[in-house]
DNA sequence: GATGAATGAGTCTTCATTCAT
DNA sequence: AATGAATGAAGACTCATTCAT
């Protein structure tokens, strides 16, 4: 009367899934040192010694959800690298931002989990790496931001200090966004492009 | 025989002094959970008992720091309060900022410590206050953008969303110096207010 | 697979015996601030960490003690309430508390915790409770007595101060009972009661 | 102008004399471990680290009180083997004890402080001292017992039980002291005798 | 002799981690 | 695979003791 194989292989990952949303969760609102294994294990609905059999140790959790946040700005590289011209992308990118932040508390949390995570300094790997290609995306945007600024599409200014700009106007609202709560104004894509982008006839923001 | 009373003085201010900062940088840092006693008095270069005389409790060490964060943030409203024109105003707020952002470590750990607060929910009572003074700071943004607007020497558009921009961008760049260290870019003014502000002839900036 | 519940419950109640068996001993001969709770563990034979699935703070541990003895005595006050005579009454009282002493030192040691406790002040609040309900016993005792010497059955002799030389004695006898070890010797009821109780015909004890 | 030799020893001799007064109130009021040896020289009026010029460790300021109590217990038993009839003696030695232990609650704590002594388990030589002395009083108690029992003055019964009854009895008195506090009630010394004097003619207390 | 700032060992308590079942 | 009892290392805090002055 065993379970066959493959029975226990869907029960390991659909606990393991329940794991994950259980961190995510609780780390994106209560910080990584204030969130217990037990915490994470009564949310999951399993026993503590169960986690262990999914993840070696609470870092090793924590850094699963670091890895997630990674390849998702990955793809987000990658979506920089294609050839869509730099104002639609921009203006692209920063509806996907908005729309996420306001959609819920816990992506506004996600956005801090990453943020804070390259302001600290006792850091495990996957946040090494984490900053590394939080770096790249930074160089990108500059990249793009030149190239817009080529085209016409893009103010003039240093491209480094633009970028620098507006991640931390992405950073910024992620944080207001958790203080203001309910009070919370909902953004327009040109509030945060404003200073970006070179306003068309037609379509004036002023 | 024995040392004086301004000897001991002295000394125990050099002391308080020293945990204060040390404490600062690591609170902004790390957070509250994450720091040690034993970092503080490490960093400090003093022994943790010694801490003890100084504050009754992490928590009293911890709420020391944000209420000098209150006492800052009540000197601005203060200047928001006072009968400056609103373009002056905020001109002279942003370089204040920036030039306190850029001069001192310090100054964007103060900055960090007030952002973490948002996010940190529960610690200390005192953080209550903070977001509490936070608020009406907000808020006396808001009205000096109204009055800004009304004599047409700022941007248009709705106050409160405005308000919420410009904190949001303060909060980001001091994250950012700490993120970016020296590869962070030197801003300008106009670099923080050019989404507010009114270009005037003969200043244009694009 | 798995501990089934009772076994659980079983192994939960095994240890919470074993906790506080060892704070009663020691509590009793050190004291509430001289017994730490790695004392209690060892004592008990398992890790301090599990003291603290069974009792949430030392004082905790401390208060279940004093609300066992509270317990104990509140029995003592009903069995006083029964309408047994007073001679009578006392009789089998002295002699379940002599049994006790000598029976065991567990018992021994409660008799020294409800003694340390009247001393030992502003330690925890159940220690208020327990000098309360003493008091109550100490009254009951004195109207108990004043109804036998109304029978005739006991000495004359101001109430109170008799209930008080009988408490002393009792207390005072679980103390020496512990000093002394295997010197102790064996009383019998009478030696409790002689100055309390009119002889009668026939069963002389002098 | 440096202070006469003699001088500086009468200076240090008060001072070791406020530090033993203000030591032995403290204990015998909160107990060894909640007394603190900041408490003792707030109480005494000096600087914490004068009590180390005159006591090497709290523990040996601890036992400087109890080697003081041996004293007296040493005191005790020379009276006893003076030439003085047991009756009389045991008479004086109870007006003795009462008088101690109604004048204060000082003194009803310092003979707690006795017997707790003798009771802790992880004692210094001090206390291992106090603990032979006591037994050697209670020998000599048993002896002068039976003394009086051949001279026909006490009243019969197993010696050694009579002494513990008796010790029992005065421990026991002081404990409710300190718990009955104002509602303690004055005793005679025929209180602490009946048990052990036989009542002459003229004098019946009953 | 005298002070009190400074130290660090020891205590209570929490919680990540292990392990018997 | 799953449980939760048990462990013990680590953190906040206290306080006996030392030491510069």
């Amino acid at each position: 009367m065993v379970r066959s194989k493959e029975q226990n292989e869907r029960m390991s990952h659909v606990t393991r899934e329940k794991i994950i949303e259980a961190a995510l969760s609780l780390f994106a609102y209560k910080g990584y040192a204030l969130t217990t294994i037990k915490d994470v294990s009564k949310t999951a609905g399993i026993s503590t010694g169960l986690i262990y059999r999914h993840f070696h140790s609470k870092e090793e959790l924590f850094d699963t959800l670091i890895e997630m946040a990674i390849i998702e700005i990955k793809e987000l590289i990658n979506f920089l690298d294609t050839d869509i011209n730099p104002k639609d992308m921009i203006n692209s990118l920063v509806e996907k931002i908005i729309a996420g932040i306001e959609s819920s508390e816990l992506i506004a949390h996600y956005y801090l989990l990453v943020s804070r995570s390259f302001i600290d300094n006792d850091v495990t790997k996957q946040q090494e790496n984490l900053k590394t290609i939080n770096l790249i995306l930074f160089q990108k945007m500059s990249n793009l931001i030149e190239k817009g600024q080529q085209l016409g599409e893009l103010k003039e200014g240093n491209a480094d200090k633009l970028s620098l700009l507006f991640f931390s106007l992405t950073q910024g609202i992620a944080s207001m966004k958790l203080f203001l709560e309910d009070k919370f104004i909902a953004l327009e894509s040109q509030d945060l492009t404003v200073f970006l982008i070179n306003e068309e006839k037609g379509e004036e923001y002023v």
